[in-house]
DNA sequence: TGTACATCAGTGAACGCGCGTTCACTGATGTAC
DNA sequence: TGTACATCAGTGAACGCGCGTTCACTGATGTAC
C-alpha cells in the first residue's frame, strides 16, 4: 500500500490543514487523531508515519496555520487595508461562527498556555510573525500589540457568550475601538 | 458517615472554590472530579451528592466565581480606583502566573465557546455582572467592553507565549492601552 | 427529654467507554544492479 | 531497460490507561413520637 512521494506530501498538507481547522473548532482535547486521518482519506493506524504524537501534530499544524495567516495578512497590508477595515473583517459574525476558518488566537490561546514547549513555541513564533506584519497596519509595534490584544479578546468574548445581542454589542465595540486606534 | 448540614454547606463552598481554581488552572478537561473532591477532604464517590455531573460542577463553580469577582470589582470601584490602576493589577506578572487566583475570562473563554448551555449561560451572566460594575470605572458601557476585551486578550496572549521578554512587552502594552483609555 | 427509625453524606470498588498508541502484516513504490 | 529486492505508507485489530459515573454499603445525623 505504499504511496508515492507526491501523494505523501499531498496527504501531509491535507492533514495539517484538517488538524488546524479541527483544533480551532474543538480545542486540543476535542480533536481525535482518527478523525483527522479520516479527513485525509486515511485510517488511524497510519498516523505515526506522519507525526510523532498528537502533540507533535498540534505543533506542526500551528506552524502551518501561522504561515498561511501571516501570508494573508501581508496581502492585506500590501493592499493598503486600514485597521478599521481589517477589524470589520476580523470581528465579523462569519468569523465568529467559523473558528475553523479563522484565526487561531482567540480560540486556543487559553489552552496553549497549558500546553508543553513544542506547541507553545510554535504559537510564539506564529504570534511574532503575525505582529511583524501587523505593525505596518497599526503604525507601530506597541500599537500593533494593543490592537491585536483587543481583537483577540473581543472575539473570545463574543464567541463564548450565550446571548446574541450581547455578542453583537461586543463585536461592534471592538470594531469601534480599532477604528478609533487608526494611525 | 452522614455529615451535619453545616458541614455540607462548608464542603459545598470548598468544592466550588477548588473547582473554580482548578478549571482556571487546568481547563475543563484537565480537571479531575476526584481531585476536586480530594481538595475538600472527600473521596470521589460522594461527588454526586453535590453535583449532577462534571458539567454541572463547572456551571456552579462559574456562577460562584463570578459572584466573588463582581464583589471584588465593586470594592475597587467604590474605592475610586482608576482604569490604569486596575490594569496594573489585572495585567500583573503575578496574575499572569496564577490563573487559579485570578479572573476566569482569559483562561477559559476559548473553551466556554465549546461548552453546553448551562456553562455558557453561567459565563454570560458573569460577564454581564462584571460589565455592570466595570462601566462605572471605564466611563460608559462601550468603553467598558473595549477595555475589558483588551484586558482579556492581553492576558491570554501574555500567558500563552513561551518568551518572557515578549510576555512582558505584551503586558506593558495592555497597561499602557488602559491608561490611555481613562475617562 | 429520650428513644426508634429514616435519611443521606460519604466510602471505595467496579464499570464502561473513549481514545492515543502499538503492532504484525500487506503490497505498491523506489532503487540497485 | 528490465529484474529482484528493500523500503515504507497504509491497514485494522488490539492494547492500556484515565476518568466520569454507578452501586452496594456504612454509620452518624436528623426527626417523629
Amino acid at each position: 500500500m505504499r504511496s508515492t512521494k507526491e501523494q505523501v506530501e499531498k496527504n501531509r498538507t491535507t492533514l495539517l490543514n484538517a488538524a488546524g481547522a479541527e483544533f480551532r473548532r474543538l480545542g486540543f482535547e476535542g480533536v481525535r487523531v482518527a478523525d483527522v486521518m479520516q479527513e485525509a482519506g486515511l485510517t488511524h493506524g497510519g498516523f505515526y508515519a506522519y507525526f510523532d504524537s498528537k502533540e507533535d501534530m498540534a505543533a506542526q499544524a500551528f506552524t502551518h496555520h501561522f504561515g498561511v495567516l501571516a501570508e494573508r495578512l501581508r496581502a492585506r497590508v500590501e493592499r493598503g487595508e486600514s485597521l478599521g477595515e481589517y477589524a470589520d473583517h476580523y470581528l465579523s459574525v462569519s468569523n465568529r461562527d467559523h473558528p475553523d476558518r479563522s484565526c487561531l488566537f482567540p480560540s486556543l490561546s487559553g489552552e496553549v498556555a497549558r500546553q508543553a514547549t513544542p506547541v507553545r513555541h510554535a504559537y510564539t513564533e506564529g504570534l511574532e510573525a503575525y505582529l511583524a506584519e501587523f505593525t505596518a497596519m497599526a503604525g507601530g509595534r506597541e500599537e500593533a500589540i494593543r490592537a491585536f490584544a483587543t481583537l483577540v479578546g473581543t472575539m473570545a468574548l463574543a464567541r463564548a457568550v450565550d446571548d446574541d445581542a450581547l455578542s453583537h454589542e461586543i463585536l461592534e465595540a471592538g470594531r469601534a475601538a480599532l477604528r478609533a486606534a487608526e494611525p
